[in-house]
DNA sequence: CTGTTAGCGCCTTCAG
DNA sequence: CTGAAGGCGCTAACAG
């Protein structure tokens, strides 16, 4: 490492540098780095010794453009300031990374434009796969990566039209789940609040419909605008008190909306979860679930990365795998009792 | 976007392609599409269309090598499961994306040798520049990236010997004015939890001889293992009940660990702030700042991901811009009232 | 096991 | 404003 630092790393070295120095053609410096199975030992020594002497590192650009694979997985997802998506992300590029592969991050935001262009921009670095954490949001951009003809792993969702493979769980089961949950337990006064958020619009209106075919009518709905944020379940709370006769049980899209409702609620005084119960929906492994007061929906964030890095480096190690492969991660109802 | 799908997609298309069915020469479609102020109105726009009509999505693998300019910008950063990075990490590549950059984003984990591959790896994708968040472990990697010749934001901390440019706040400042803040409010009885992070260590070491310094000495420190979470909390403080003189006031590393702390002391019947006061690290606008019972200390890790943008973005437009760069972005120790 | 020959798709440079 | 030539750094495909 002294040697590093001591040469001077004016103009970049390549390759053809490295052979010189080895006493080799370029072919075998490259076949020593990428297929050391293939060189004599003595030699791909001597050419790795030369390689750290000199301290060169490879130019993936020029490597993926000549043998058309970049070891390269796009990653869209509407933000990564969401413990949600974050989780998940992270775990797949942890077996990513593990893989040898490297991970371009596209945050999609929630504007479809945007996400047209993103979307361009990073099929323009040849990924070898893609994962789409939340979908896309227009036809024109499931076209587009249709035609890109590379492995896309859907995940945190399950639709009738996937673009190949998919992870993920139904929100709408969710949704449907938790009414009856909550209406076997004795609820009867429900009230929602929700991000502005597409998943979290799906969940809701399934809850919505299943109270209604249970009988219970006229849940008020509290949309508020993203970004999300506990400020959101604060406010939400508090229009929902105002303008309402007080529900019993509020029902939020996410775990920081819950903790912001549990805040209001514990300046209002009011007992949770006796005179006001809270429901989030979050990962298994966060916040949410340290609270005794807050019952929640949870997923495996964690998990389903893992699930997604699977069933993608499946595909990318042989074209014929996991083809329709759909994935039904699930997710838990959990009530926490005040232990 | 009909004729999108329609055409036979088959075989990748080059500029070449575009150029020959706008019926102009490669080095004119290139112009066209990456400085179109240098091309014939006309003749962009015939250019233009044939884009379009073929569905051409530009080889960015082959444009960088041929120009060395990747817009990539290289993040690399301990993991995005976490609110802090992950918010500062949003806020950077927001801004980055706005000006037609794209991140490659690289998690170090907290392992030495894992993060040198990485970087190496990194690096072989030719980055225009890198942010580090949560600085580098090795020596020898810090040589490998100064060898690299490319603009460097370290981000989350200020450091003594800095690569290059860096925007952050300095770790022992927050432990010192902690310890002299809390102090001031007549609090003696402290007790520490902290993950075991470098600069969780390195608050803390601040803290405690600050406090020895105060003439409070022997103050309990629990430190637990990575990665963090709630559950950190919930069992930092029972040991710290068990088994020591129970302290009145508890700092954590980080708001996840406090949230666990409150929760144990919720369930185990302590009164908070009044028998137990608990106070965390952590984003502005995150959880923790939401449950009035919880003291904190903040960072904007949102803004500090737009100076670290702005700082990278002023560097790769002008070579001579920000040199020795160092912003102190600060931080807050909020008091929540039981309001 | 090793070397040679040709590009990968684009952009720089220089000439029109 | 447009085009032709050459090369960025590497690797496939073949030959030895």
């Amino acid at each position: 490492m002294a040697a590093l630092a001591d040469l001077p790393r004016d103009l970049p070295l390549t390759l053809a540098d490295v052979a010189k120095h080895a006493g080799v053609s370029t072919m075998t410096a490259s076949r020593a780095l990428n297929r050391p199975e293939l060189v004599n030992q003595a030699t791909r020594e001597k050419i790795l010794e030369s390689v750290r002497a000199l301290g060169y590192v490879p130019n993936l650009l020029a490597g993926s453009l000549a043998s058309s694979k970049s070891r390269l997985v796009a990653i869209l997802l509407p933000t990564i300031s969401h413990s949600l998506f974050a989780g998940t992300a992270q775990a797949i590029m942890d077996r990513l990374t593990e893989a040898g592969y490297q991970a371009l991050i596209g945050p999609t935001g929630y504007s479809p434009e945007k996400e047209e262009a993103l979307l361009e921009a990073v099929l323009g670095r040849r990924p070898d796969g893609i994962v789409l954490i939340g979908s896309l949001h227009t036809t024109a951009s499931r076209a587009r990566l249709a035609g890109a003809g590379i492995p896309v792993v859907e995940a945190w969702d399950l639709s009738d039209q996937p673009l190949d493979m998919q992870v993920g769980f139904s929100h709408e089961a969710v949704g449907a789940q938790m009414a009856g949950h909550y209406v076997a337990k004795g609820y009867r006064r429900f009230a929602v609040i929700t991000a502005d958020d597409p998943r979290g619009h799906r969940r809701c209106r399934a809850l919505v419909s299943e109270l209604a075919s249970l009988g219970i009518a006229d849940v008020p709905v509290q949309v508020m605008p993203l970004p999300s944020g506990w400020q959101l379940g604060r406010d939400g709370l508090r229009c929902l008190l105002a303008c309402q006769t007080p529900p019993h049980l509020v029902i939020c899209s996410s775990d920081t909306i819950a903790l912001g409702v549990l805040a209001e609620a514990a300046s209002l005084g009011l007992q949770v979860p006796t005179q006001l119960a809270v429901v989030g929906f979050g990962d298994l492994n966060e916040a949410s679930y340290a609270y005794p007061s807050l019952s929640t929906v949870s997923v495996n964030a964690a998990q389903m990365g893992r699930q997604v890095a699977e069933a993608l480096l499946g595909r990318l190690a042989d074209p014929e795998c996991n083809r329709g492969l759909a994935v039904d991660t699930g997710f838990m109802l959990l009530d926490r009792q005040s232990s």
